[in-house]
Formats: structure tokens, sequence, C-alpha cells
DNA sequence: CATAAATGTCAACATGGCTGACATGAACGC
DNA sequence: GCGTTCATGTCAGCCATGTTGACATTTATG
């Protein structure tokens, strides 16, 4: 901050620095992040891959397999250990599409439902307190530069509309054509 | 959270909406930003883990192990296996402290500083097309709630006003952030 | 009816966490 | 100066969760 006024060489400094510290903040976030619905998991003797399963379960009920695959980017090899943990447990169930009877489409059992609460109330407390703390326009911020960060228009596209108006969806330009879309009308593998 | 839905609950229902996006922009933006230099570790026959060294090391030449350990909060036996073949490699280079000889300074080779960039650069200009895209004002506001986000005290410290240190401060006890992905409890694979 | 799609499954392998036990050399307190 | 603690290393095995490849089943679709 002192020698900021420097010339040249400082300012691409500072902008190194700068971005550094993106990095890290991006690491020391999701590191706290994550770090309390692990040990909630580890009583269960769950890990990550069921809480990142239970998680979108309930925020979409009704998603398909292949559409939890395209979030979680990972094989189907890999949901399939978990997710068949979470079937055989009792905390997600799986039924025949209606349409499409080949999807088994996903929901969460009242227990898992139960565990999905008890594993994102800490993260919704803490996400809650950062936003009050810093307030309306920096969790604007927040969103316009975390969207930047998210590679895929698809991705990004989830935030779209079903946004917090609370504070955090505003203005910029963002306006994308399709109203607030409850639950499963998602983006599908292409 | 699922069963907000009641009716008369419209704000609560929109905060509840704004927190899960909070949790969600986290999940793919961490996603996305450990992806490419995911790639080009393996290359190398690298994972993550090496990522992290090499990536704190830059950071802040001349750390020692425990140092190191504190940071990525890994036990001994798992920096170890990383460690070493960075080591081994060339990649890394260790020193017996001058002060305390039971101490092994952690240094960047030229070959390791070439790989330190070659996987920096990818993430830098992704925080970087985000940072412009969404103006200093947003970037502002993202770091407040990242901030706010951080748990620890000591951990938000290190992005006080840092901007003309350049390396960590070198103190014992904690340190930087990272590049790749925050370990958990018991397994994390690459 | 033939083919493709959505899903499941088996098997093998890699990475990178973990614990426990034990070793070595350096620093430090008494 | 001796014993204890500290910083570090190492061996060995376990576990979670990612990967690839091959193949099966059911259903949709041209």
């Amino acid at each position: 901050m002192a020698d900021m006024n420097a010339p040249g060489l400082n300012l691409l400094f500072l902008r190194d620095e700068e971005l550094r510290q993106g990095i890290e903040l991006l690491f020391f976030a999701y590191r706290d992040f994550t770090a309390e619905p692990d040990a909630i998991l580890e009583k269960f003797g769950f890990g990550r891959a069921h809480h990142r399963v239970i998680y979108f379960v309930g925020r979409d009920p009704g998603m398909t397999v292949g559409e939890l695959l395209a979030i979680l980017r990972i094989t189907k090899q890999s949901l399939s250990r978990v997710l068949s943990q979470l079937v055989d447990q009792g905390f997600v169930v799986q039924k025949t599409g209606p349409r499409d009877r080949r999807q088994r489409l996903l929901y969460l059992t009242e227990k898992g439902a139960d565990l999905e609460r008890q594993l994102s109330a800490e993260q919704r407390a803490r996400i809650a307190r950062a936003y009050r703390a810093a307030g309306a326009q920096a969790v604007e911020g927040f969103r316009k530069v975390m969207l930047g960060i998210i590679g895929q228009e698809e991705d990004r596209h989830r935030f779209d509309q079903r946004a917090g108006q609370g504070q955090a969806a505003a203005q910029p330009g963002k306006a994308d054509g399709e109203a607030a879309e409850p639950p499963r009308g998602k983006a599908q593998p292409a």
C-alpha cells in the first residue's frame, strides 16, 4: 500500500499479488466451507461425495442420474458407488421416470432430507453471516466474480433467475429470457 | 430448508434460495478452478497434492516443512509422499536451516518455478478474467464476502495488506492458501 | 426390428488422505 | 553433559473416491 505509487513494475506486482490472493481466497473459503459437513458425514460413514449427491438431489428433487453426473463431473462408476450406498441405507430413492422409463429420478427420503438439512445448516449460516457482514452490494460483487470464475455458460444459467432478489441478483444485464424455473428444468447433458 | 416453500414465507424462501446459490457458487467455482491445473499435472505424473506443495513453496521460499504442514493441514506422512517425489525429481530442494539445523527449508528449483508458473498461469488468467469482467467494485465485494466465509481470524490476516510483500510472512503456525483442493478428513483423490 | 440411449455393474488401478510405530539428529532445560 | 523435546523422515497398511474398460439391461426411437 505504501509504495503503490512506484512506477510500472509495482503495478504489475500488485496485480500479481491480487491474483494470488484471489486464488488463496478460494482455497481458504472452500476449506472452511467444507470442514463442518465433513465432520458430520464421518459419523454416518459418509464422505464428501455423499454430501454432494444429497445436496443436489435435495436441491432438485426428481433429477435424473445423467443430470447429476453432469453437475458432479465424475464417472457413473464413481457416482454409482456412493449413490447405491445412499439408496441402500434409505437416504435416497429412485423412481422410474414417467416420460422416459429408462431414467431413474432421484429423490431424498425423509431421512435423506433430515441429513441434508443437518449438513447444510452450518453452510447456510456461514454464508448468511458473510453476506450480512459484507452487505448487499458486496454480495452482488461476490456473485459477479464467482460467475466469472465458473467456466460454462450452462452452469452459470442455474444462477440466472432463481436468484435471491433479496440482495444478490441485481440488474447487470443478466436478463436471461426464461422465467424463474422451479426445480427440474435443468441443463441436459445434451 | 426444503420445506420453506410454505406460502407467506416468500421472503424467507428467497433468502434460502440466495443462500443455496452461495453454496453452489462455491462448488462450481472451485470445481472449475481446479480443473485445468489438474490436466497439466497429469502430464508430469503429478496430482493436486504436488500442486499445493509447489504453489506454497513458490509463494514462500525458505518455508519449513512444519509451516507447510500447517498450511496444508495434512499429516507429515501424506506430505512426505509428494514432497519426496518433488525433491527426487528436482522440482524442490531442501536446505538445512541456518538458525535451527533440524529444519529443512524448502525452495523451488528453476524447474520447479517453471512448473509453478505453468500451473498457476491458467488460474491467474481465470481470476483476472473474472475480475476484469466484474469490475473493481465487485472485486471488493468478492473479497469482503470471501473473507467473511473464512473462519479463522489468523487466516484472514494474510489478506490484510500484504500487497507490498510478495512472500508470505513466514510466521510459524500459519501460512498461505493455495491453488488446488483443500484436504479433508479422510481420503481425497485427485 | 435395429440401434441408440440411460443406467447399472464388475474389476482393476491410482491418488492422496489417514493412523500407528519407530528412527535420527539437533536444540534446550536443568 | 544428559535427558527430554522437537523437527523431520520412514515403513506399513487402511480407506475414500477418482479413473478406465468391458459388458448387461431396459426402454426409446427411427
